[in-house]
DNA sequence: CTTGACCTGTTATGATATTACATACATAGA
DNA sequence: TCTATGTATGTAATATCATAACAGGTCAAG
């Protein structure tokens, strides 16, 4: 268990560097407990994300890795954040076509995200009230929903006050 | 106003042909309304939309267009796609890259779709009470929603029946 | 019947994503 | 230790989705 189940949102004022350095170690232990290998190319990639609480392309974490060295080619990229995504430490932002480290390691969550217009910056918000409300629609038309996205697109608390 | 404000779900049966045709007739009613044109294009592209429930992609869209005498080239579709999204006449699938034509053509909605993995039948559904959730925990942390979508990815009725 | 706004069409290119295959690495069992 | 096996990485080629820029056509207001 972490002394820090419920980390603030990205917009909030926060040590970034303990933010980022927090969800590596998570990500260690996730990966370590699934039996699967976080190596150096994947461990990389995860960094990249963590740098800022933004949505990277695929290809802008490709130019990343090819300049340190790695492979140069898009499945090398793409590989990398499908298993982020799959083990839960990454997010895939459908409306931008890119992808976030998650802020929420470990914890059981189904986020929604909210994505600054301005700044580009994504933050996590609590999206289980709004998950229950859209099953009972799909209920109501006999659909069994097993995954679903919520994005919206906004201002963030800092755009909201800069003219 | 229509008889029928409330259409049932893409799920239901229901008389398809009526269906389209009506929402045809809504789409002239609107565009009129709005002072904007429903040209030939435009219109074409509605009714190859209207002719399932499913979500096209503007490239299988475009070569129906193509085959059909109208330009091959992709602004082709992508214009004409565009424009219906923008008056509330189709809808974009984020989660499929693609289009799917409204079914509550004319009223105020702001639809969350249901998209069926077996038979890819796209519905809409009632997304205010997920929207209202959603807004609740954006406005805790200071973020101010402008547009929101929902997405849910599962079985649709007949599919779920189906072993 | 001209003008201006808008629509359609085309070329070209950019951005995103996957398939297929070859090579290298890790590790468990002989 | 050796080697077989599964998994990971690298690369080439290609598929899919989307837009910019510009030329020509249509239509309706003046």
């Amino acid at each position: 268990m972490s002394a820090h189940p419920h980390p603030g949102p990205a917009f909030a004022q926060h040590n970034h560097a303990h933010c980022a350095h927090d969800a590596l170690t998570r990500a260690e232990a996730i990966t370590k407990e699934a039996g699967v290998r976080l190596t150096p190319v994947r461990r990389r990639v995860l960094e990249i994300l963590l740098e800022e609480h933004k949505a990277l392309g695929a290809y802008d974490v490709l130019a990343r890795l090819a300049a340190e060295g790695f492979g140069n080619q898009p499945p090398v990229a793409y590989r990398a954040l499908e298993f982020l995504v799959e083990h839960g430490l990454a997010h895939r932002i459908q409306r931008l076509n890119a992808f976030t480290a998650c802020t929420h390691i470990g914890q059981a969550h189904a986020p929604a995200f909210l994505i600054c217009r301005s700044c580009a910056t994504v933050a996590e918000a609590e999206a289980a009230p709004a998950r229950a409300a859209l099953e009972q629609s799909a209920a109501a038309l006999g659909f069994a929903i097993e995954r679903t996205t919520i994005e919206a697109l906004g201002l963030c608390p800092a755009c909201r006050g800069a003219t």
